[in-house]
DNA sequence: AGACAATAAGACATTTTATTCTTTATATGA
DNA sequence: TCATATAAAGAATAAAATGTCTTATTGTCT
């Protein structure tokens, strides 16, 4: 579904989100222990991110990612663009380089619907919504 | 989604099944031509069903893979099953080890009915379905 | 200014996936 | 029975994804 960047990215930035409500910064070893991560890879990432705004970071002691309210908005959606590209948008199911309505593969049709909650799911829920999911405990990020 | 293993292993079974409606046997090159995909990946992949029973082949000429009644009952689960093990249907998006119902990832709710369509998309069509949508020419396993 | 704590960057290594090549076995038809 | 066309098998290679390590840079604090 979502490459392991993803994957890693994703869990991380609601990991930042969470611990960055008032203002605190998390450095990469925390995050990297709260989302079950490789500490170098998870750091790539949140490099990636950074560079694409999506996340900010402060270096030098006390350092670490953090969020602004305005961050809090990025959608999941966003952080699947910004790590995996824009193929979940795109892709045939079967790896049709043109498959669409006027020329399916044998599953185009079925597959529309899923494709386009998928989308909806990720496009519908921000990093911020899950700041009050996880108030109550009722998620996990790690095993 | 899908491997490559897989989307390649999908249309090549669609398209054994269109040719060997009336008995007659596709050779690996042919089937390679079809699908629009590498000839010995195919074949190695063709062989793997074969040795799980998905398909029928003979050897020498006019050799060539084949299916019968029953192996056009065949799902694309079945297919998924054989190629890419059962991830899917284990797997989570966010990729925690154990993440359920009573102890969920953030997306687990969401996910939980995306999840059970793909299952479902992939359960309930079989090779056999595609044989009588194709012939009106109503999809296309190559651009 | 200097020490230090943290991110940034990129080289390197490993693993997995994808692909190609070569050889072997086998069935068929002449 | 012999040549041949074909699949079967597996080794070898390539490419992409994943993960690790080392060094550089930067901001903060004293």
């Amino acid at each position: 579904m979502f490459s392991k960047t993803c994957e890693y990215g994703i869990k991380a930035m609601i990991f930042v989100a969470q611990k960055s409500k008032e203002g605190s910064r998390v450095g990469i070893k925390e995050i990297a222990k709260g989302t079950d991560a490789p500490e170098h890879f998870v750091a790539k990432i949140m490099q990636e991110l950074g560079r694409k705004k999506l996340v900010h970071s402060v270096k030098g002691p006390n350092g670490g990612f953090y969020m602004d309210k305005f961050d809090l908005q990025t959608s999941l959606a966003d952080i699947v663009r910004a790590l995996d590209g824009n193929s979940i948008y795109s892709d045939c199911v079967l790896g049709l380089k043109t498959c669409n309505e006027k020329k399916p593969c044998p599953v185009h049709d079925q597959y529309r619907d899923i494709k386009k909650n998928l989308i909806k799911m990720i496009e519908e829920n921000t990093i911020g919504d899950f700041n009050t999911k996880l108030d109550s405990g009722k998620f996990f990020l790690v095993n």
